[in-house]
Formats: structure tokens, C-alpha cells, sequence
RNA sequence: GGGGGAGUCGCAUAGCGGCAAUUGCAACAGACUGUAAAUCUGUCCUCUUCGGAGUUCAUUGGUUCGAGUCCAAUCUCCCCCA
């Protein structure tokens, strides 16, 4: 045992089983559940995102009460930029900071490499950023992540990846990945030779990269594969790229992946999105669309989505459920849906009231967890296909 | 009664001889996918085959090749002095 220069302890790994069990399967669909010391997660599950260590707008009650949130996201940069690794670990990591005692998920930074473009450098050794809040330079590479990471204490940790755009050439595609594979072996390396620093146990998701070339998505997911991950994740996926190339991707990469772990599909997506993936085999799903869209005023419904900023809601007096929830069997419709009518709503976003952003980001998460809980409940009685071809329709609509 | 100032596309503004005319707000739409986002984009006098075309800057008349801009009168509003 050894202490490094981040103060992590460094042991051997301690092993444990596998945490993830299949219960039913409809074709490729598949309805699971996931064993973390904060609770289990069922899946086919979405995770809603909080980057900042909140999701925006929405207090931790809506998240249980109205919302059902399992699990939910922080952000290894983010969090490491603000409020920084001294707070967190006085803090006793993010479940103490922030209060939320059900499961945690970090994203590692990957994303804010690709996000972020303008103020970064990628080298074998890591990626050095600006800080987007005060221009400060700052390296990350695989075994500083995996650190801070462990700092942060999120159930699920994600390794460190390029997040490579979607348009790359194949030359370019090839080297990300081959460098998002040397970067999880130090990841494995890193996360194998430390332990949490709060008493439960941490799993470490690799990430599949490849673009959109199939063969490198095999050869991602094979290299992913021989890890023997406790979990899998596909990145690099919705970033510009079609559509139909990002399900043809899904489809080639979870014929590889192992069948007995869950597999998240990393900031994924639209409604349909999510059923599309369900339907080939992903489990979990994470997306700043219901919040964000939320923020801008864009609901999300079984029927369609709604503009709440358009003309046409500033007289309509039905409450939210009347049009968002018709016909549709939900026993747990979010109380601010009950409460508030279409008009309300369209005069608080207007107005700029927060209370607006509040409603909104809460109506498109209970909407989001309603679909994936739903869509559980439909592979498990067997009909997931004959629903989600009915329910598909529906959602690309705009009311 | 005397003196001074001002009227511009919903509102507020810019404009100082080359103008369909600045900017902000409002309005009407659109975008948003591991959150640098309570953000961003477009339209915003009329018509349009999106190339343009036609009418505009309180009103009327004038100077000028050319006027929102200069001159005169009129109307309206504001300020100061009696």
C-alpha cells in the first residue's frame, strides 16, 4: 500500500460479482437491473444530467417524488474546476456535498475534449484545457481522472475518452480510438491500483469510440470487451452524425459487447432515440435534452412536443396533464402538471419567471423516466415492439 | 404673451446631403443529444417567382443630380420666462 501524490491510497483490486442481471428480454430489448450500495437500478433506465452537481432547475424532492430519478449525473471537469477536489473530499465526496443518496454517475471530461475544442490539446499523455471559467490551464489525463473520480465517489465512474466528432475522417477516427483504448488501460490500471474513498464500491465503465466506421466500432467494442468491464458505454455517437448511421452503429457494437453487463449509451437523446437504442440492446441513457429543451421552453410529451412559447398555448387554460398525459395510463403524473395549465406555463416563460424553467425541466424528466419505466414494464410483459411502433409516431409530432 | 427644443418602421433610440434607414426591447418562428446554454439563430413597412419591386422618417411646399438630414409654413408635444 501506498499513498500518491493525490493523496489516494493505492491497494490491490478487491473483486466482487457481477451486478447487472438480465430479467426479460423482448427481441434485442432488454429489462435488467443494476445493484450499486446506493440502490438498484432497473433498466432500461435515463439519467437525468447534473453537471455542476445539480440538475438545473430541480430540487433532489422533485427528483425523487415527481420525477422517480434513479440515478443521476455529475461531471468530472466541471466539479474538478468548481468547487474544486479540497471541497469535495472535506465534503466526504458528492453524495455528502449534494445530499443525493441514491446512485451517482461521473462522466469523465471526454466530452467537455470534444466540447471544448477551442481551448484544448491532445496529447499521448492527456488532454491540458482552458478553463471555461477563468482561462486557467489545467492537464487531465487517465490517472488524474480516475483520481478525481474516486474523489467525487459517483457509483459509476467513466473512463477517460476522446469523444471524437461525428463528421472525422477515418484516419483521424482510427487514432482517437486507438488512443481512448491506450488511455483505458491506464484508466484500468489507475482505478485497479485504488480504492473509494468512502466505503462503497465503484464500478469503472469503459467507453467504445470509432466514429462512424463499423469496423473500427467492432474492433472498439472487442478491445472494450476483453476488459472484462463491470459495465460498457458507447460514446461518440450523436455528435453530428445521421441518425440512422448512429442505430446502425448501436447495432454493431452490442452484437460484441457482453450480454451480462449493462451498456450506456452516452448522451442519447430524443424521445425516439431512446426507444431506437432500447430496442438494439442499450440500458442506460443520460441526455441534457429534457433539461435543456426544458430551459428553452420545449416540452416533451407521449403526443409530441410542445413550444410552450408559441402564440397558440397563451389561452389555453387545461392543466399540463390534459394535453401532455391524454390517453395515456401514467398513475404518477408530476404534480406541477396537475397544478399548472398550458397558459400559466406560457406566461412564466415569457415573463422569464424561474418557476417556468422548473416546471418545464420537471414535466420533460418525469416524461423521460415515464418512457424508459414504461418501456421496462412493455419488455417485460412482452410487447415492447408492438408498442414502441405505436408510441413512435406520436412523439415526432409538434403540437 | 415671449424664448428654446423635439416629432424616425409596436415602444425606445441612431442618423448631421448618397438610406428601406442603427441599436435595444417587444412580437412571430426555429434550433438545442456524455450542459462554457434560464442559451443561440432567423424574421420583423408592403408585395415577391427571394433576383428584386414599390411605398416611407408629423404635414405641405421649396433648395439640390440626390433630402430622414438644408429652408419655409402648418400641426402636435416638451421645457424655460412672464
Amino acid at each position: 500500500m501506498s499513498i500518491n501524490t493525490n493523496g489516494i491510497t493505492i491497494t490491490n483490486k478487491t473483486t466482487g460479482g457481477n451486478r447487472f442481471a438480465v430479467s426479460a428480454t423482448c427481441g434485442s430489448a432488454r429489462a435488467g437491473l443494476l445493484r450499486t450500495d446506493h440502490g438498484d437500478i432497473p433498466t432500461p433506465i435515463f439519467m437525468p444530467v447534473g453537471t455542476a452537481g445539480s440538475v438545473k432547475a430541480v430540487h433532489q424532492r422533485e427528483l425523487r417524488e415527481d420525477i422517480d430519478a434513479i440515478i443521476i449525473l455529475g461531471n468530472t471537469y466541471h466539479l474538478y474546476l468548481r468547487p474544486g477536489m479540497d471541497i469535495l473530499r472535506a465534503a466526504g465526496g458528492l453524495h455528502r456535498f449534494n445530499g443525493w443518496e441514491r446512485p451517482l454517475l461521473t462522466d469523465s471530461g471526454g466530452f467537455q475534449v470534444f466540447s471544448l475544442a477551442d481551448s484544448r490539446k491532445i496529447k499521448e499523455e492527456g488532454c491540458t484545457f482552458r478553463s471555461h471559467i477563468d482561462g486557467s490551464k489545467h492537464l487531465f489525463t487517465p490517472e488524474s481522472v480516475m483520481d478525481i473520480e474516486r474523489v467525487i465517489g459517483a457509483d459509476i465512474m467513466m473512463a477517460f475518452d476522446e469523444c471524437c466528432p461525428g463528421d472525422a475522417d477515418r484516419n483521424y477516427a482510427k487514432r482517437s480510438m486507438e488512443l481512448t483504448h491506450r488511455w483505458l488501460d491506464r484508466c484500468v490500471h489507475r482505478f485497479n491500483e485504488t480504492t473509494p474513498l468512502y466505503g462503497h464500491h465503484q464500478m469503472l465503465f469503459p467507453i467504445v469510440q470509432g466514429c462512424q466506421y463499423a469496423d473500427l466500432r467492432r474492433q472498439s467494442a472487442e478491445y472494450i470487451a476483453s476488459t472484462d468491464p463491470e459495465g460498457c458505454a458507447i460514446g461518440g455517437l450523436a455528435v453530428g452524425e445521421p441518425t440512422e448511421v448512429m442505430y446502425s452503429m448501436i447495432e454493431v457494437v452490442n452484437a460484441i459487447l457482453p450480454a451480462d453487463r449493462p451498456r450506456y449509451l452516452m448522451g442519447v437523446g430524443t424521445p425516439q432515440n431512446l426507444l431506437e437504442a432500447i430496442d438494439r440492446g442499450v440500458d442506460m441513457f443520460d441526455c441534457v435534452m429534457p433539461t435543456r429543451n426544458g430551459r428553452n421552453g420545449l416540452l416533451f410529451t407521449a403526443h409530441g412536443t410542445i413550444n410552450i412559447k408559441n402564440k397558440k398555448w397563451e389561452d389555453c387554460f387545461e392543466p399540463i396533464a390534459n394535453i401532455a398525459w391524454a390517453d395515456i395510463d401514467n398513475t404518477h403524473i408530476a404534480e406541477a402538471d396537475n397544478v399548472y395549465s398550458l397558459a400559466y406555463l406560457h406566461h412564466l416563460i415569457r415573463a422569464e419567471e424561474i418557476l417556468g424553467l422548473q416546471i418545464c425541466s420537471i414535466h420533460n424528466l418525469a416524461f423521460y423516466l415515464w418512457l424508459v419505466t414504461t418501456a421496462r414494464q412493455k419488455i417485460i410483459d412482452g410487447t415492447f415492439s408492438e408498442w414502441k411502433n405505436r408510441i413512435l409516431p406520436e412523439l415526432g409530432k409538434r403540437l
